[in-house]
DNA sequence: AAACTATTTAAGAATTATTATTACCTAATA
DNA sequence: TATTAGGTAATAATAATTCTTAAATAGTTT
């Protein structure tokens, strides 16, 4: 169940109810970056709302993500590669990440909780987040990786 | 079983192996990384291996870490907090990470590999590595954290 | 042991993702 | 509609990492 699947309204109250104010900008990146699984780059981000807003910024794309992920709507992921990517899924799962095309998928991992609590309990940690990152690479990327990619190549 | 319990030899094998020059500069990195077990960022291998060779650059460094990074005898772990950490630990484990001190330590997680296999096999994914990360306060941080902590002072 | 040569080092410059600054601008409220 | 606290956009600043290059050297060959 991600932000995403509820209304604008909801979107507008989850920042007031901080104390931010619902801007026009805000609540166009909050729509688009809730909504879209690719795990998107800032960049990325930035040249999608673009097109809706093309006077907006990519500092305002950046402080708008840092809101996001300080009210737990989002979650940061940043990569080797140097470009940090976002995820609307903040629930316990595997992000399977190919290191040679750059995509990433979601799967499922229903065990994670109750490892979670497992370790909470065993360990004096107060957990507040995780991150379950597999990676590899993809089916199209797999056969030609054993031929072709080298090192130099990888995206992540 | 990491590299460090190995000989000198060894390292050096390994990185005659692979078409690299075994040089001072870059036992001395792999000494000190394959046997720091708290994580270090580049900066602080930078700083303890300066007091065995004073003039080594940071650089070096970071060509060394690259190095055994492509060995595969250490893993990357960016964080948000723009300094990444390395890990001797190349084998699936828990990171348990404290966002207050920044203090990074291991913890088994045996079913991990036979969780690879499965999801190896379920997917069409060729899997070359992992990471596992919980993130939260550490039993010294956690009580602070509760008065005191803010997202200010989060240190990644 | 000296010479050879492809790599490596050290220093500094360059790159680039992200953050800070600041002068307008605007959402929320009365 | 005016007030105002806070937000935006543009730009500069920051800093981790990478690149460049001349000098040094590891590993090898004579
Ligand atoms: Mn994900
Ligand atoms: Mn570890
Ligand atoms: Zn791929
Ligand atoms: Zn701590």
């Amino acid at each position: 169940m991600y932000i995403h699947e509820k209304s604008l309204r909801t979107i507008i109250d989850a920042l007031r109810k901080k104390g931010y104010k619902a801007t026009p900008q805000r609540i166009a990146i909050c729509k688009y970056v809730l909504q879209d699984t690719t795990h998107p780059s800032a960049k990325i981000v930035y040249q999608r709302v673009r097109k809706e807003y093309p006077t907006i910024s990519l500092a305002t794309v950046y402080q708008t993500l840092k809101v996001l992920k300080e009210l737990n709507l989002i979650q940061e992921l940043p990569f080797s590669k140097r470009e940090t990517r976002f995820d609307p899924n903040v629930n316990p799962h595997i992000n399977m990440v190919c290191l040679k095309c750059g995509k990433i998928v979601d799967i499922n991992f229903p065990e994670a909780d109750s490892l979670l609590k497992q370790i909470s309990e065993s360990t004096r940690f107060r957990i507040t987040g995780q991150r379950i990152d597999i990676y590899g690479f993809c089916e199209v990327c797999g056969q030609f990786s054993i031929s072709i990619a080298k090192n130099k190549e990888k995206m992540l």
